[in-house]
DNA sequence: CTTTAGCACTCGGGGATAGTGAGTGCTAAA
DNA sequence: TTTAGCACTCACTATCCCCGAGTGCTAAAG
């Protein structure tokens, strides 16, 4: 059943100005908000039409409206316009953008920082995406006569090291036959394939240097695992006092700890991430996470390159000004695409000052 | 001037007893706290005049008495009994010690995170001690024609990578050659010493692979400057919330900015960590901050190995259990420690499984 | 059938008031 | 110096009341 342009366009004006204020909209502040020519009263039977389908709320008999999750809903697929950035926002966010290059890890911590401060929510990011990763090739360094440097690099081109001591001594020639043992028998073999057995036939083949295939596949094992189960990076939780919806302490303190557990997020939200083309809300309800149920979520996905893809996102109260957030979102999200899509040319030469 | 020995006893009654319950002490609560076979009204006097010397406070003329930041400082000094760890406490703490041996700055995180649940209060670690690093040696490996991974190792046993990629075909030899060049000329120079002025110098020297010498250069210096400005590991900042002086959300919000802003606490704390020995203790104003005005620290370094010194601590109201604190960073602390020391030995061949 | 004016009603919030009790400081005697 | 006794202070809580914003309903008008 299609609302009548009026009842939309007092929803509109009830989110709208809730948005703003967080207090209860009555009949006749929607008067002021509107260009609608009728009397409060008209506008009391509207309110009361759109309690009983469900789009808006009484805190009490006595208040205004508030809207509902699926009032905000409604909202948000319908009646909300497109933000456009101020000029002065996308500044901001552009000279935020320029993040030094550094790991890939960093990058996106500091991107969720970033949107944090941006938006006043708390703020989390991550990256993911590819189900199986490779190790591509490994490289070992002489240091000393006894340590080396393990270089190994994944087939989403990820590098990663170890400096590995030992207690016997070690020869280049070793170390050279050991690379090759490692890039004959370890190479394009995913998580899953990296067996006890698999470990131990090729131990067999390497002679003296016995031991040091596992440490160094071992090494290699660890970088998988750490790719697939990538952290999410949250910050700005403190935000969520930001907002009246948190005075209650006890609310707050539950909110922020789940935040800040490590996994919680993660399995909470890879789920709409991948499907979804570039932003995604989700309200209060509309989350899977018991703890989420009156917050709602804003995400965008970017590219990261080498078939990998990140999210970044915020949480907030469902009271949210969704085109604001979601607008920045986007943005920033464009910004790191584009930012990881060039990030690996090399920067131009002229940055040398800084 | 000294407090005689009953004083003493009723201080450290208070104290205790302050830090238990979070209430004011009245004198009624001291005598069922103490041994002392004395009347109320002699508690009495000896409470004003333990208020009027500063040690103690009352929050209005009708309540118990608190302990005053010199109060606190006077238990911490000479009236606290070290705390000896339950054995559970202890299992417990050496459980969480078997951290995955990472990088290292991943470690501290995990040990700041680990000493907050630990301590339910928001904790800090920190690494650093050196003052100036020097890269030890540079390695170019091949990928592709157009890709190589730039390896750097400092003098303090760092190692850090970086894929570069290049609009322009590499031959080996040329690769060769840079790294020949890079070691002959930029090995053992610190931070400062590598100059814009050097840099032409070697660009000059090395003819066609011209642009690159800058490129793995400024990625040496990228990895000197996070050495030196290494970053403040925050965790648990939602702890503050826990206890009851910060029902007040104001005061909560503003304590948690600080403590997630990201260097602020790298001021307020390197000069007191590194003179002290293990473990160090601030309470209320000691702190030079002003926002930690009225919170204390409670810090304890560790050995890194390698030259570098690190630091973990917790923040907290002044009302702190300082005894079982201490005694936990303490602890925790003497275990990275350790963990550094034989960190860099392989570790024991039958971790495999896991 | 929709809109409107009018009006009684509801209910949360703020402010005043009073009672309670823990704890003090002081005085005077032991 | 210690103690008993006592008046006093002051935060805290409960209760009450009032106020006003906002509602829902009714009945009349369009």
């Amino acid at each position: 059943m299609e609302l009548s342009e009026r009842k939309k366009k007092i929803l509109r004006a009830v989110v709208e100005s809730y948005i703003r204020t967080a207090e209860p909209v009555g009949s006749k502040a929607i008067l002021e908000l509107t260009e609608l020519k009728v009397s409060s009263a008209t506008i009391r039977n509207e309110l009361s039409d759109l309690t009983e389908m469900g789009y808006l709320e009484q805190p009490h008999t006595s208040a205004g409206r508030v809207p509902s999750p699926k009032g905000y809903r409604l909202y948000v697929n319908e009646l909300m316009e497109e933000q456009r950035l101020s000029l002065e926002e996308t500044r901001q966010i552009n000279e935020a953008l320029h993040l030094k290059m550094q790991e890939l890890d960093k990058v996106i911590d500091q991107a969720g920082r970033m949107v944090s401060q941006l938006t006043n929510y708390p703020a989390f990011a991550l990256a993911g995406g590819r189900q199986s990763t490779t190790i591509r090739r490994y490289d070992l360094i002489m240091v000393d006569t006894n340590s080396f440097i393990v270089v190994v690099m994944t087939d989403s081109n990820v590098v990663k090291n170890k400096l590995i001591r030992l207690p016997t001594d070690l020869s280049q020639p070793q170390l050279q036959m050991l690379t090759t043992l490692l890039n004959a028998s370890f190479v394009g073999k995913s998580l899953e394939e990296l067996t006890p057995e698999l470990m131990r036939v090729a131990e067999h083949a390497a002679g003296s240097a016995y031991g040091l295939i596992s440490l160094v596949v071992s090494f290699a094992m660890e970088v998988l695992d750490s790719l697939e189960h990538s952290p999410v990076y949250t910050a700005g939780a403190s935000h969520i006092l930001d907002h009246p919806e948190y005075r209650d302490v006890d609310k707050a303190q539950k909110l922020m700890s789940y935040l800040t557990e490590e996994q919680s997020l993660a399995n909470a939200l890879d789920l709409p991430a991948l499907n979804s083309d570039n932003t995604k809300i989700l309200i209060g309800p509309e989350n899977v996470a018991d703890e989420l149920k009156d917050t709602s979520v804003v995400l965008a996905s970017y590219d990261i390159g080498d078939g990998m893809k990140g999210v970044i996102g915020v949480v907030g109260p469902t009271r949210m000004d969704y085109a604001k957030v979601a607008a920045k979102l986007s943005y920033v999200a464009d910004g790191l695409s584009k930012l990881f899509g060039q990030g690996e040319l090399p920067p131009a030469l002229d940055e040398k000052e800084e």
